[in-house]
DNA sequence: GCGACAG
DNA sequence: ATCTTGTCGC
C-alpha cells in the first residue's frame, strides 16, 4: 500500500482505502466548546473542468460570518457514487488551509458514516482534518427509513440492514423545514448521531439546509 | 440480468 | 454538480 493520502487512485484502490481508513472514524463525541462552525461544499465551474471549493466560518452563538475561503483547481476525477471524496476532498483541504480561524465544527454537503463502506466525503474530510464534522445531504445514497413526520424538526434513523437482518444505523431523516423533502444527517468524524441532530438543528434557520452548509452552498456555486 | 446511485 | 423561465406561496 502506498500512502494513506494518495488522492490519484482508480477506483478499485480508492474503495479499497476507504475500507482501511472507515476504521480510523470515530464515532463518539470528542468535540471542543463549539466558538466557530464551518460549511464546506464544491462547486464547478468551465462546464466542470475546473473545481470550486469553498468553506465559510461562522461564530457560534448568533451564526454569524466570520470567514470565508475559496481554492480552485483543475477538476481531477468524475463523480462516481460512493467515491465523491476522491472527487472533492482535495479541494476542500486546500481551502481549509486559507483559513486563519480553524473551526470546532464541520458540517459538510454530503453523507457522513451513512456509505456503503462508511466513508462518506464527511467522514473523508474530518479525517483528515482531524476536526468533527457532520454530513448534511440532500439525497440518499444507501439505507432504508420508515416516512418523516411532517413538522419541522422531526426525524427519525434510516439503517442499513445485512442478510441476517440485523440493522446497522446510519444517521437521520430530518425534517429541517415543514412541507420541504429532508435532509438526511449522519455522523461524519469525532462525533455521534444525536449531537449531529442537534448541532444540525441548532443552525437552522428559514431554509431547507443548516446555515454553515446553505451559506458554503452559495459560494460554491458563486451566487453569494 | 435489473435497478439504485451523495455531488 | 450544471444548464435555465416561469410560477406558486409566505
Amino acid at each position: 500500500m502506498e500512502s494513506l493520502h494518495d488522492w490519484d487512485v482508480t477506483p478499485a484502490q480508492a474503495v479499497a482505502l476507504q475500507q482501511c481508513l472507515a476504521a480510523s472514524v470515530e464515532r463518539d463525541d470528542r468535540i471542543a466548546d463549539v466558538q466557530r462552525i464551518a460549511g464546506v461544499d464544491i462547486g464547478f465551474e468551465d462546464d466542470g473542468e475546473t473545481t470550486r471549493a469553498a468553506v465559510v466560518v461562522l461564530k457560534w452563538p448568533g451564526l454569524g460570518e466570520l470567514e470565508r475561503a475559496v481554492h480552485r483547481e483543475p477538476t481531477r476525477m468524475p463523480y462516481i457514487p460512493g467515491l465523491l471524496s476522491f472527487r472533492e476532498v482535495p479541494a476542500a483541504l486546500q481551502a481549509f488551509a486559507r483559513l486563519t480561524h480553524s473551526p470546532d465544527l464541520v458540517m459538510v454537503d454530503g453523507q457522513g458514516i451513512a456509505h456503503p463502506r462508511r466513508l462518506g466525503v464527511a467522514s473523508h474530510l474530518g479525517l483528515w482534518l482531524d476536526l468533527p464534522t457532520i454530513g448534511v445531504a440532500k439525497k440518499r445514497l444507501c439505507g432504508r427509513h420508515d416516512s418523516v413526520p411532517e413538522a419541522r424538526g422531526a426525524w427519525t434513523p434510516f439503517w442499513d440492514q445485512d442478510a441476517q437482518g440485523q440493522r446497522e444505523e446510519l444517521g437521520a431523516v430530518l425534517r429541517s423545514r415543514q412541507g420541504v423533502k429532508p435532509v438526511y444527517v449522519s455522523p461524519g468524524h469525532r462525533i455521534g448521531l444525536d449531537t449531529a441532530v442537534t448541532w444540525v438543528v441548532r443552525c437552522l434557520g428559514r431554509t431547507k439546509l443548516p446555515e454553515p452548509t446553505r451559506l458554503a452552498d452559495r459560494l460554491a456555486s458563486r451566487r453569494g
